[in-house]
DNA sequence: GGCAAGTCTATTTTT
DNA sequence: TAGACTTGCC
């Protein structure tokens, strides 16, 4: 066959990267510098060079998007089948070796994954069994503590508890890791748990995989934690061929355990030479990039790197200082629209990114009225509904009738008779008999026994049943035996519910298990490890809503980055430590270089927070942008100068008026049948369009400063002008 | 099971 | 303050 030149194309070090091949290699690589195009030529480019089998090579990314996309790119370059390669997420990686060695890592062939939400309800309910107060011990903390435990691989057996407290989490972890064991049931932390404990423990397995992977490849390695790194050194061995790609200022997970001190080990553990650096850009222009080379530089602890391009732009980062955070979503609506019918922008390549999921709302409310089309990305994941955690909950039990969260997720759904009361009995004599909550049943006294064991029953009769049927069969059996369909049908805001059930039997038709003996189970462990939701708008036109953390990897030409004060950006709980407040300034980092080609960034001199009115201060990373960067559009609309070019910012601030304090300001006026609200545009027949700069009440008096376009401001009593509202 | 009243909580959350 | 979520009651 003829050999294909993957090479080409590849800048100096690109090609440095791809072709390394003396032991372990760790790229710096820097945002828009090539990262997937560098990870997919080397797997392509080692298959091709070294006449590896496809599955010769490991690759672990972090989300199911990075991964598909892997599988994707490489697969066409080679002209491969994807399903043979190892790539994917470290907990799907883990459950393939899980399942395909369940005996030996002590679980039952049909285990079940459960979600972080699965994992609270299952810890509140043994929080509740001992009697402890939820107060006092909230699961949250429990929650926290298991999976910090399994993140170091620790056993509660290992732990040795210091006070009361401790000996209490250390008791329930012990507990829990029965009942899941009981229950077939594995957590996420579990399954990379599970994974590095199997390898530890059987040299046999270790060793097959250490021979079949020659090399390993790491995506993202900056966000690693320290189960996940033991568990790349474990695998690796001491031949040491691991291939880390990752970026020590795009790490924004520590919250989470991710540990960017892995990126420093590394070259260590694994006897690394200096990491190589990408720090050609081809995303941004020259102004966005500075602009983020400055802030970052801010940052104590980093490895090291600045990124360049050989892009020039005159084009400069816009500010706008909003007066509220109305005005901040009203000026974005009005950018976009322009944006879009003047400059032929499409509106999939705009974004709007943000720090808190809140802050959502007001640019929807505006985008909504205006009429332009947006998506808002981090919302509940199709997987996550009520109606499809339902049926998945059926399916699980016809797989394993011994898992109790699932159990308790419909036993009464739809409704069978089968109250709380009942339910605690059963919950009682289970934990008493030390069995599950079926088989439970029969401890119970005969005349309440009834309708549980109808509902035992309408499960083994699912389990016979669903035999001949294939997966979307299955499933649609499932909603109409359950009861499900026509518990939604009578409902009277069930059509939503109806469709999305609808949508899962459509959805699985296309769904490929590795072993179809095991459809059923790997159907479920892809429904708690992926979700649906992320493929499906790639060709939607329509404006882009996501926070700072969801936006990572992707780009868009325009992005808008809103909400840019003190307390809200960085973030308030932030302020408290610097290493806290060095992740956020990695995270404005990655919020800046999301742009292609237009950068606007966004504050509110006063927000509606807590249910009061406060006044928020310039982002103190906004004022680490070299001033020659930023061109400030606040006074546009407002003060009427077309060209503020060579003001600094820091000159804009509208602190003098102190409105904010001011007790006869206010936001929003009623008069006669119209609200108005700062930041509203008005017409005026004498004076046109303008725009709503501040509000003031004294008794029936009522006065706007208004911004009228071309003429300036103006002070008018609102019971003699006539006003109109405008767009 | 459904509704009303009460309580909690406002940071991010790849799996 | 607003909303999401829980609890309590019929």
């Amino acid at each position: 066959m003829q050999k294909k030149d993957f090479l080409s194309g590849l800048n100096s070090e690109q090609l440095k990267a791809v072709t390394h091949i003396d032991g372990s290699l760790l790229v710096l690589a820097g945002a828009g510098s090539g990262k997937t195009k560098v990870l997919t030529t080397r797997m392509a480019w080692l298959i091709q060079n070294y006449q590896l089998g496809i599955g010769e090579i490991l690759a672990v990314t972090f989300t199911n998007k990075a991964a598909n996309e892997m599988l994707y790119r490489v697969s066409s370059m080679l002209n491969a089948d994807s399903r043979m390669m190892w790539v994917g997420t470290f907990h799907s990686i883990a459950l393939r070796m899980l399942r395909a060695h369940y005996e030996e890592a002590g679980l039952i062939k049909n285990f079940q994954i459960i979600d972080s939400n699965e994992q609270q309800s299952l810890i509140k309910r043994l929080i509740k069994q001992r009697n402890l107060d939820e107060d006092k011990y909230p699961p949250r903390e429990l929650q926290n503590f298991i999976n910090y435990q399994k993140e170091h691989a620790l056993r509660a057996n290992q732990l040795s508890p210091d006070n009361l407290r401790t000996k209490y989490w250390v008791e329930l972890y012990a507990i829990y890791e029965e009942v899941c064991n009981r229950d077939g049931l594995v957590d996420f932390t579990e399954l990379l748990l599970r994974c590095y404990e199997l390898l530890s423990f059987h040299d046999g397995i270790l060793n097959r995989y250490r021979h079949q992977f020659k090399h390993i490849l790491v995506d993202e390695f900056q966000d690693t934690n320290q189960l996940q790194y033991k568990w790349l050194q474990l695998l690796s061995g001491i031949k040491s061929t691991v291939f880390a790609v990752g970026d020590d200022d795009q790490s924004i997970y520590s919250f989470r355990g991710a540990k960017v001190g892995n990126m420093r080990a590394f070259m260590q553990d694994f006897t690394a030479p200096e990491p190589l650096l990408l720090e050609q850009n081809y995303r941004s222009t020259q102004t966005i990039l500075a602009a983020a080379n400055a802030i970052i530089d801010n940052n104590g602890d980093r490895i090291g790197k600045n990124l360049w391009t050989s892009q020039k732009s005159n084009d400069k980062i816009r500010l706008y200082e909003g007066y509220t955070e109305e005005d901040e979503a009203y000026f974005v609506v009005d950018e976009i629209k322009s944006l879009h019918n003047n400059d032929g922008v499409e509106l999939s390549d705009i974004a709007i990114l943000y720090r808190s999921n809140a802050q959502s709302r007001v640019f929807e409310q505006h985008l909504y009225n205006r009429g332009i089309a947006y998506k808002v990305y981090g919302g509940l994941r199709f997987f996550d509904r009520m109606e499809i955690k339902r049926v998945l909950a059926y399916l699980r039990l016809i797989l394993n009738p011994n898992d109790n969260e699932a159990y308790l997720r419909v036993v009464n759904f739809p409704a069978r008779g089968i109250g709380a009361k009942s339910i605690e009995n059963l919950l009682l004599v289970a934990d008493e008999n030390s069995v599950s909550f079926v088989e439970a049943v029969n401890f119970l006294p005969e005349k309440s026994k009834k309708n549980i064991l109808k509902f035992n029953n309408l499960i083994k009769t699912m389990q016979e049943d669903i035999k001949v049927l294939n997966l979307p069969e299955t499933i649609s059996y499932v909603i109409e035996t359950s009861g499900l369909r026509e518990f939604f049908e009578n409902e009277k805001d069930g059509e939503d519910r109806i469709e999305n059930l609808n949508e899962l039997v459509t959805a699985v038709t296309g769904f490929l298990p590795e072993n179809p003996s095991d459809v059923l189970a790997e159907f479920l462990a892809h429904s708690v490890l992926e979700s649906l939701d992320h493929q499906a708008a790639k060709n939607e036109q329509s404006i882009q809503l996501m926070t700072v953390h969801a936006a990572k990897g992707l780009e868009f030409k325009v992005v808008f980055v809103v909400g840019l004060e003190d307390g809200l950006f960085p973030h308030d709980n932030s302020l408290n430590s610097q290493n806290n407040l060095e992740e956020e300034r990695r995270l404005m980092y990655v919020a800046i270089t999301r742009a292609k080609e237009k950068l606007y960034l966004l504050r509110a001199c006063s927000r509606l927070l807590w249910g009061k009115r406060l006044s928020a201060p310039l982002s103190r990373f906004v004022n680490e942008i070299p001033a020659e960067l930023i061109l400030n559009i606040s006074g546009m609309s407002q003060i009427g100068y077309s060209q503020l070019d060579g003001h600094s910012y820091k000159d804009e601030q509208y602190d003098d008026t102190g409105w904010v304090e001011n007790k006869t300001s206010r936001v929003e006026l009623k008069n006669s049948d119209v609200t108005l609200k700062i930041g509203d545009m008005v017409s005026h027949a004498k004076f046109g369009r303008g725009k709503i700069l501040k509000l003031f009440a004294e008794g029936k008096k009522m006065t706007a400063e208004i911004f009228f376009i071309g003429i300036g401001k103006k002070v008018l009593d609102l019971n003699i002008a006539q006003l109109e509202k405008a767009y």
